[in-house]
DNA sequence: CTCAAAACATAACAATTGTCATATTTTAAT
DNA sequence: ATTAAAATATGACAATTGTTATGTTTTGAG
């Protein structure tokens, strides 16, 4: 559903979100240690990130990407919107031209409740929501387990 | 979520469901015109399908791909796993390494409820419980919309 | 002012997926 | 038997996506 750069854009988004700040930069080669994803691929997709505005980052010596408060008020959605686009999210299921409810395929009505849902909770929850849910209940974000929560 | 390829394979299983049986085979051309899928992609499909007995097929003139009862008994699930494999319904949303309800990414919760339903409602019904909807519902598989239920 | 550490930019490369073309085999009709 | 219509098999080609490599610019530290 997903491409795998929007995975590694989101679990980068959801790390900075936990471990940076304003005055606390992280540089990739830590963030793609810590998740374990590919670093050169990486850079390239915070460097999209950045340019959108969703993260943001200084060059030069203890420069790094970090998450203003502003940068936390955005969505998971809009990194998918920024890295894969969301016809996968309008499409029909089946690849038909349209998808509404007067002329529905046929597992239409299977799979537009649940991308309703999916949807809605990731437009309307905020990064930093996330992010307060994932410190208070130990969810992971790192392959690593739980490392990534030690700290 | 599903590619492509799995798309066409449904579309035209389904279709072959409504309009074929032992007795009325049909062509590929014909099933690619009125799906509008390429031709020769659906053709190789078909025959991936056939292999695993999901369509039956004869050679020769007056031949083609046609769905008998035992056909008809399986589900969409079936037509999955057989083009697209199970890899993207069971892995992690975001890409980590296990998924289960001990070791919940951040969107765990939000993801997994609609994939099991989902998968709940592509294994349980069959092929034949589908069509039988479609053509009481008035659904639609091909692109030009109802001209593929006209007849 | 110089230097080195970092982001930034570009482009080369690889793997997967989707598409098309060609040739072979089977089979019914004549 | 011959022929033509179909599935089948194989492989070439294109497009997308993922990955790696190389070089440039910015900027703080000494
Ligand atoms: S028409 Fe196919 S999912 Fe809506
Ligand atoms: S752990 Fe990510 S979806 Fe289950």
């Amino acid at each position: 559903m997903l491409s795998n750069a929007c995975q590694y854009a989101i679990r980068s988004i959801l790390y900075l979100s936990i471990h940076s700040n304003e005055t606390k930069k992280i540089g990739v080669k830590v963030i793609a240690d810590e998740l374990e994803t590919p670093q050169p691929f990486l850079a390239k997709l915070l460097q999209q990130l950045a340019k959108k505005k969703l993260v943001s980052s200084i060059k030069g010596p203890h420069g790094g990407f970090y998450l203003t408060k502003k940068n936390n008020e955005n969505s998971l959605w809009d990194i998918v919107t920024c890295i894969d686009g969301t016809d996968k999210f309008d499409n029909c299921f089946l690849g038909l031209a349209t998808c509404d409810d007067k002329n529905p395929c046929p597992v239409h009505f299977i799979v537009v409740p649940f991308k309703q849902k999916l949807l809605n909770d990731f437009r309307d929850k905020t990064i930093a929501q996330f992010t307060k849910e994932i410190t208070l209940s130990g969810r992971v974000i790192s392959l690593k387990d739980f490392n990534a929560l030690k700290d």
